[in-house]
DNA sequence: TATTGTTATACTCTATAACTATA
DNA sequence: TATAGTTATAGAGTATAACAATA
């Protein structure tokens, strides 16, 4: 297909030294090649570049960047256990643990021990824990506009349509 | 279009207890609430699911899943140096030089020092490097077409401009 | 037998700060 | 003074495997 982008075939071969041009300005000189041109590697920088936005302007908030998703997840499902907060957002029940402990030591989640099936924990949040969410919200708020602002209001929907797509076809469900 | 996905703003607020229902058959029965509407959350949920699949993909391809990028930035413009690289994927320098010592000594690449300027090292290609790279490529071209796929075929273009954009709004340089 | 949550352990990716050698 | 690359160190985020308790 087109994959191929902008392989304009200058250079004529790999042996090109680039050192001729020496530019060294911090001007994006860089040819990314078909790279450029790859939905995967473009998924990734504006994800990274997002999510680093995202810690900047969270970065005071108290809280490793991480664990706002979470915490807005166990608000909007109050008594749901740590397996399935794991599967909701797709990881591992041992990547949650150490995660869930520490909220709970920073008072912030509660869990108890669930009367009908005593293996699981069902997860609450706290007082503190929805305070501090409902300062988190406002800064995810803010976030999310500026991404909205990024790609255009009028995108929004589709973008979002499309990242769930994604999601959706290429979970390990689907392996 | 569709996009509003599963946000039925059921529950009625936030005290019901979600045990209620105990269902316990892995499908999706959580409700992400704003989660599931956040440009970030979902970017970041999408990345995630495509690096997974990536990986999947080329798991058995005897390189670490985030090399495949750099070998082909070297590829696309040889000679390059270090800092040069790690800008055009916006990385600090810390974070390029052991990948770059590894991928120099199993062979793919070569640092040469600069005559012009002896502080930077310039990076090349070896035949092996190309050669590996040449079936990464192979994989990746793959993997873009399950993601082409996944996003809908005319959808391919606006969605790599969107990412583009978010890429440039929000990186570093824009704080 | 299967699942929940915990623990031990390890790997990947990333950054900051201090260093050297150059410029 | 400023930059390139290295090193030491650390911190997020994640996973696998083995385990005890429970189903």
């Amino acid at each position: 297909m087109e994959l191929v982008m902008d392989s304009k075939v200058d250079e004529a071969g790999s042996a090109a030294p680039r050192r001729g041009r020496y530019v060294r300005d911090d001007s994006f000189e860089i040819d990314l090649g078909m790279l450029g041109d790859a939905l995967g590697f473009n998924l990734r920088m504006a994800q990274s570049a997002a999510f680093r936005a995202f810690v900047r302007r969270t970065g005071d908030a108290t809280l490793k960047p991480g664990y706002y998703a979470l915490l807005s997840i166990v608000d909007t499902n109050p008594g749901l256990t740590q397996a399935e907060l794991g599967r909701a957002i797709g990881r591992d029940k041992s990547s949650i643990t150490p995660v869930l402990c520490e909220l709970e030591q920073r008072g912030l989640i509660e869990k108890r021990r669930d009367a009908r099936d005593r293996r699981v924990n069902t997860l609450w949040l706290t007082k503190d824990g929805t305070r501090l969410l409902s300062v988190l919200r406002e800064k995810a708020r803010e976030h999310d506009r500026a991404l909205e602002q990024a790609i255009g209001r009028e995108n929004r929907e589709l973008f979002l349509a499309l990242l769930l797509r994604i999601r959706r076809h290429m979970s390990d469900n689907n392996r």
